[in-house]
DNA sequence: TTAATCACGAACATAAACGAACAAATAATA
DNA sequence: TATTATTTGTTCGTTTATGTTCGTGATTAA
């Protein structure tokens, strides 16, 4: 048990669950404090971890920062979601990915997924996702919506319908108090609307802010998913429904 | 059980599991831990393995360098090109960018230009862009490489086709003496010949590691350039070749 | 805010690992 | 066989990794 061996399994750990705190580290390896700390400053230095009181944790070298600035709004219920979300997909798998930063949050959080097949209309995702080297990423291509990183457009509706999948992954922007999904751009939702037609399982994932939100245009209703991912207890209503239509719901 | 055998099955003993102990290795071949550490240190400098106190492990030598690593490599140079490059492209202009960390930098450099058409087959110049409010990206699509985020491919190549640009943006992997330009993967040289053929004005990016190195297609030669950037002078062969073909230099 | 607690880094001690130099053993060659 | 070259073992002074102690600085609860 070296050191070499210690500062690879830690970054190992580090990049399992985002954080380690010193006593689990000290725990884990059976060495004092202070040459963990010592592990900790040597891998801060070289490698992409920071160091924190206490412990360290994933290093900020993949982030674009001016994005994940306007991204931070919820950016923890997001990774919960996210988190909780991946646990459903098994390694091996196919998925659509659509557009939205809880999809990024869910990109990231597939990381350490192996094998997957992964069709994407956001170009954030393919960023992110590439850097999983067991994964194949197929983007549509396209006009990039500035905002958002999106590709839509008649092209990318034909491009999703080449391809069959087992999992469809929909942040959506909006659902209203009746089970509509609702969002803001018909161009999107005619993507959306493919990725559910082409999807065997549809996993929906939003946040609170998006329950009663007036997004403009109907994508659908909340009885074509199969699985919604969210982070508090929806209102009466909407639960009703998911029990009528037999829509898993996860609370994060 | 001579030397020869000893290293291979050393080779073989840490490829199996990532890491050996001198220790172990003086218990499994019953020598002295002094020719233990001989043999390593000799398969440290020919071999892919890289030694540590107390043992060694696999070493990152052979393996290609990972997206990261690389990324990292020489980016305060790759920086200073960049800023340099963009100068030359005005707002309201239309280019090509293709793969490569060098036009990476580039895309972060242009973060700032304005009205900008940019067709790219590199996902991270997609998603690095996409925060220029005013700039319109199209991405081609197709399977995203994963050590580089590239799209490569023959869909690619039509894609490129249609457009006809102001600029086209390479940067290169390998320059030789000649001035062949070289690449690594046939696929991305079609890819950037389709793009100096549909450019009015061909900028390369390089490095001056580049100079020199060996990568294995040929992708044309420098006389097809209008603009060379890199960071150190060029030897006198490319100078002249340059000169003789009006290729304009500019090392920052 | 203040006090208690904990984490931190610096300094030192110790044991293990290290390389250099040389001696012994083995292999190769004349 | 004798001689040389290569490999391995041995010794020893040096470097490195880890543990220990302690004063300082950060965090948290009162």
């Amino acid at each position: 048990m070296n050191q070499t061996y210690r500062h690879s399994k830690i970054v190992e750990l580090i990049e399992e669950r985002d954080f380690v705190s010193i006593d689990e580290l000290v725990a884990h390896f059976n060495v004092t404090p202070q040459t963990i700390r010592r592990d900790l400053n040597a891998l801060a230095k070289t490698n992409c971890i920071t160091r924190h009181h206490g412990g360290a944790c994933l290093g900020s070298s993949t982030k674009n920062i001016t994005y994940s600035e306007r991204k931070a709004t919820n950016e923890e219920a997001k990774n919960n979601i996210a988190k909780q979300l991946v646990q459903f997909i098994p390694n091996d798998s196919s998925l659509f990915i659509n557009i939205g930063t809880t999809t990024e949050a869910v990109a990231r959080a597939l990381l350490h997924h192996k094998n997957l097949k992964v069709v994407t209309n956001n170009i954030h995702v393919a960023s992110i996702l590439s850097e999983n080297e067991s994964c194949s990423i197929i983007v549509a291509g396209g006009e990039v919506r500035n905002n958002d990183g999106g590709i839509i457009g008649e092209s990318t509706i034909d491009f999703i319908s080449q391809f069959q999948m087992d999992f469809g992954i929909i942040g959506i922007s909006g659902i209203d108090e009746d089970g509509s999904l609702l969002d803001y751009d018909y161009r999107e939702v005619r993507v959306a609307k493919s990725i559910i037609r082409n999807s065997r399982q549809v996993l929906l994932a939003a946040d609170h802010t998006k329950f009663g939100r007036n997004a403009m245009i109907r994508l659908g209703n909340i009885n074509e998913a199969h699985h919604l991912f969210t982070d508090f207890e929806p209102s009466e209503n909407i639960r009703n429904l998911l029990k009528a239509n037999n829509v898993q719901l996860y609370i994060s």
